[in-house]
RNA sequence: GUGGAUGUAGCUCAGCUGGUAGAGCGCGGGAUUGUGGAUCCCGAUGUCGAGGGUUCAAGCCCCUUCAUCCACCCCA
């Protein structure tokens, strides 16, 4: 039988697994202190739970499959349907505002390139039944205060309204949905293609004229600031987009406030593919060259009419997704990642089969002290031995023989500058903590 | 779903216009049996992704298939 991993799918070893697993832990620990509950849900849902959310395009990308009591199932394609369904289904048992995260495996079926796999996990923070402007910005603020808890410097999260979009398309003279959303489509590709291009990709899709299709891309393209389309907003007398623009402002206010606007920026040409987002939405991507081109990083917007789906109660909700594979893979490339922590700093070596007890006591006694200590469990030459703990990355390897027990002593060799000690088996856990710990 | 590239020892790769496979790293053993990561010596390893075809002969040519990577679509 060959061995093989899926296409898509990969296995994490430890030397992956130990850093992804630290990143993960600062993950949680940054959305607990924002505030956010932990909740878990089933990998697999109702087909009927999912499709119809995300758009012709994710529907297609739905794992899908009939189970054996011939039910039709699909693996979770992200993590707010899911949390959509829990909050309907829930109801009664959640208070309002509902701020969970979730740090899980989601699956599409995707066709895998760089950056893109079929497994891959989502780190997500949402807050359901606030419509509030603060809402929104103590979303980002957990996404931002994520980035900034890994070390990730150049990063910029592109922000936009649904209403702002279509509002710009309003006011180009774009009413009709069906070509709005061809417009958005191409416009959201201005960073790829040259304004040329995408005006020739609204012409083809959208069937507009070439004038109005330039119209469009320079509307767009010009990266006007928020206060012009305030203004355009105004003369239009455009009530969703006026409202969309000061919702907008007043997010990159309260992120201000909170000292992490050094990555925001207002950015109309961002729109977001997933169909249920209903107002503000966001992207962020990595600006290190090396980078640049995995794809965003952390993306969510707010999505109102979603949970409504579920239950006859509308509740409004806003969220972030911080792609967890990516950014590790970027951060990993960047050399931000240590891979030192699958290693164990303490190594005890064994010299004689009838001593592995009395090496285990020592050893335990280590471990209740919270130190990560691994024996021997081979045997063999001592200098083997040593090999192997060189190799597991120890700083500290354990010497205990008859003399040694004899005399109630055990010899802590530090291998990184080849010296040693002997010491006494009661002080182990004390001159341990000096070396490793020092000061 | 569309297009492009690649697939040779565990890893990174070499292999000239077809003549039955190499290097480095790594790995295993050793240098008077209680001290490693240096050095030196010795050693093993591959149905050359898989299947078929052309040929006296194929890792190298042709076809098929699978896998991986990259781009498009879409997205984390």
């Amino acid at each position: 039988m060959q061995a093989q991993t899926l296409k898509g799918f990969r296995d994490f070893l430890p030397t992956d697994m130990a850093p992804r697993q630290a990143m993960v832990r600062r993950i949680e620990v940054v959305f607990e202190t924002h505030g956010f509950s932990p909740l878990q849900t089933p990998a697999l849902e109702y087909l009927e739970t999912l499709t119809g959310k995300y758009g012709d395009e994710g529907d297609k990308l739905l794992y899908r499959f009939t189970d054996h009591g011939d039910r039709q199932v699909a693996l979770r394609y992200d993590l707010t349907v899911p949390l959509a369904r829990v909050v309907a289904q829930h109801r009664a048992q959640l208070q309002l505002p509902f701020r969970r995260y979730q740090i899980a495996p989601v699956w599409r079926a995707d066709k895998p390139q760089r950056g893109r796999y079929r497994e891959f996990v989502q780190c997500d923070a949402d807050i359901c039944g606030a419509d509030s402007a603060l809402a929104d910005a103590e979303v980002l603020v957990a996404g931002l205060s994520v980035l900034r808890s890994l070390g990730v410097e150049q990063a910029q999260m592109h922000l936009n309204h649904r209403d702002i979009l279509f509002g710009i398309l309003r006011l180009c003279n774009v009413p009709h949905h069906p070509a709005q959303i061809a417009c958005i489509r191409a416009i959201d590709k201005l960073d790829k293609l040259t304004p040329a291009a995408v005006v020739e990709e609204i012409v083809q899709q959208a069937d507009l004229p070439a004038d109005q299709a330039q119209a469009v891309v320079a509307a767009f393209a010009a990266g006007w600031p928020l206060s012009h389309w305030q203004q355009q907003a105004l003369d239009a007398a455009d009530l969703p987009m006026q409202a969309a623009i000061e919702r907008v402002a007043a997010v990159i206010n309260l992120v201000t406030a909170a000292g992490l606007d050094r990555w925001l920026a207002f950015d109309c040409s961002i729109a977001r593919g997933l169909d249920y987002y209903t107002g503000i939405i966001y992207e962020t991507r990595l600006t290190d060259p090396k980078v640049a081109s995995m794809g965003a990083v952390m993306s969510g917007g707010r999505y109102d009419g979603l949970i409504g789906l579920f239950g006859k109660e509308k509740i409004p909700a806003v969220g972030i997704s911080v792609g967890l594979d990516r950014l590790f893979a970027a951060l990993y490339e960047l050399g931000l990642v240590r891979t030192d922590s699958a290693q164990v700093p303490i190594y005890a070596t064994v010299l004689q089969p009838e001593l592995a007890g009395a090496v285990l006591i020592l050893v335990q006694g280590l471990r209740d002290h919270g130190w990560r200590a691994e024996i021997d469990t081979l045997g063999g030459k001592v200098g083997k031995q040593f090999e192997r703990a060189a190799k597991r990355g120890a700083r500290l390897a354990l010497v205990l023989g008859p003399d040694e027990q004899a005399a109630g002593t055990v010899v802590v060799k530090d291998l990184r500058q080849s010296t040693q000690q002997s010491v006494a088996q009661t002080q182990l856990a004390a001159v341990v903590a000096a070396i490793l710990r020092p000061q």
